[in-house]
DNA sequence: GCCCTATTTCCTGGTT
DNA sequence: AAACCAGGAAATAGGG
């Protein structure tokens, strides 16, 4: 992006801001402009690895989430940042918080500004949503805030896996936990890695192509363990040679002493019962802001909706449950489970589509604004 | 330890 | 052919 009506930008917004009273955000005396202005930042200045503002009401963020904030924007939009002043990013968020869409605008340019007025819109919406909700629903909230994360920055997450791998064998890690086996260098609450932020059936290709094909009973036999020999295999297993089958059914828990450093050591002996399938499902649904198109609703009125990014949800829901082997295979059958116990009804004809029952809860529109 | 619920895993067969 | 759907069977985890 070229920078030639960036002096006429800054100069308009250093006369709006002084008209619209917001002039303290920015240096008021136009004599300062041009060394302000010299405090130009670009690209590289950003680091957007922190993100600890999208944990924060943006009525508290410091001068500094507001940067981290731009920043993210600054990148996602690849906005040149060397038209962006220093100046203007040096506000706080109850600074920020004060002004409206034209303000904003005028402020950070309109190419950058709508972006920025939309994602100050959305955290704030956010916030007061998670005021207002339970711990459940934060906490389902928090994992699509990392996963996101991830998809967002692969980097980061491929360096924690190994990326010389590429794709990394997540089936393999979730066998040889279940067995024993662990990785040492995956931390507790380590989010999976996605390689890329790819489209259903991309997904589902570089998971076959690499180690967790939920599709293949071959690629099911391989990756376990061996340490037990019910889940012992052979690594050059194919159709007819020695390979054990695997048993059904979930693999059994690593016990205490071998699973320790994976479990949270703030977690109660007997944890409350967690949130359910239809419950994470429907905590992704009615944050829409968050949900970047994993999932949308088809009518929401009826409560059918739709998997966009169905093994995204699935590695989500697995995350959540410790699982690093769920698959969308796996989460429909559970999903169909609840058409008996009408949580879920029956949309006939329609893929990935879903509409929630009478024993469902918590997903209208009446619901929310009364729980508030 | 038993029972129950809520999945998880595997599987076969059918449909899109 | 791949992805998805349907539902049986068997298994586990956690709570009561």
């Amino acid at each position: 992006m070229s920078s030639p009506c960036l002096s006429s930008i800054l100069t308009h917004a250093n006369l709006t801001m002084y008209h619209t009273g917001i002039a303290d955000v920015v240096p008021q005396q136009p004599s300062l402009l041009p060394s302000i202005n010299s405090m130009q930042i670009s690209n590289s200045t950003f680091n957007s690895a922190g993100q600890w503002y999208r944990h924060i009401n943006p009525d508290c963020w410091t001068a500094n989430n507001v940067l981290e904030w731009i920043s993210d924007h600054v990148e996602s939009t690849k906005f040149d940042a060397n038209t962006l002043s220093l100046a203007y990013c040096a506000m706080d968020g109850p600074t920020l918080c004060q002004m409206n869409r034209e303000e904003i605008i005028t402020v950070f340019g309109p190419q950058l500004g709508p972006h920025l007025y939309q994602s100050l819109e959305e955290h704030k919406t956010k916030n007061e949503l998670q005021n207002m909700l339970g711990p459940e629903l934060r906490e389902t909230c928090q994992l699509l805030d990392n996963f996101l994360d991830n998809l967002t920055y692969p980097l980061l997450s491929s360096i924690r896996f190994g990326q010389a791998e590429g794709v990394v064998n997540k089936k393999e890690f979730a066998y040889r936990d279940d067995n024993h086996f662990t990785c040492p260098s995956m931390e507790p609450e380590t989010p999976l890695a996605v390689t890329e932020y790819l489209s259903d059936s991309e997904y589902s290709s570089s998971s076959n192509s690499g180690m967790f094909d939920s599709s293949s009973p071959d690629s099911q036999e391989s990756g376990v363990g061996e340490s037990d020999p019910e889940y012992s295999y052979s690594p050059v297993s194919k159709k007819g040679d020695t390979c054990l089958k695997r048993p059904r059914g979930r693999p059994p828990k690593i016990s205490r002493e071998h699973s320790s450093i994976y479990d949270n050591p703030r977690k109660n002996k007997h944890a409350p019962r967690g949130t359910h399938l239809w419950e994470f499902i429907r905590d992704i649904l009615i944050h829409p802001e968050r949900n970047q198109g994993l999932m949308k609703w088809e009518d929401r009125r009826e409560g059918v909706f739709k998997f966009l990014k169905s093994e995204a949800v699935a590695q989500m829901w697995g995350q959540k449950k410790k699982n690093s082997s769920m698959t969308y295979e796996k989460l429909s059958r559970a999903m169909r489970y609840y058409y008996k116990r009408e949580i879920l009804e029956r949309v006939d004809g329609r893929r990935l589509v879903y509409k929630f029952g009478k024993n469902s809860s918590g997903w209208k529109m009446e619901e929310i604004v009364v729980s508030t």
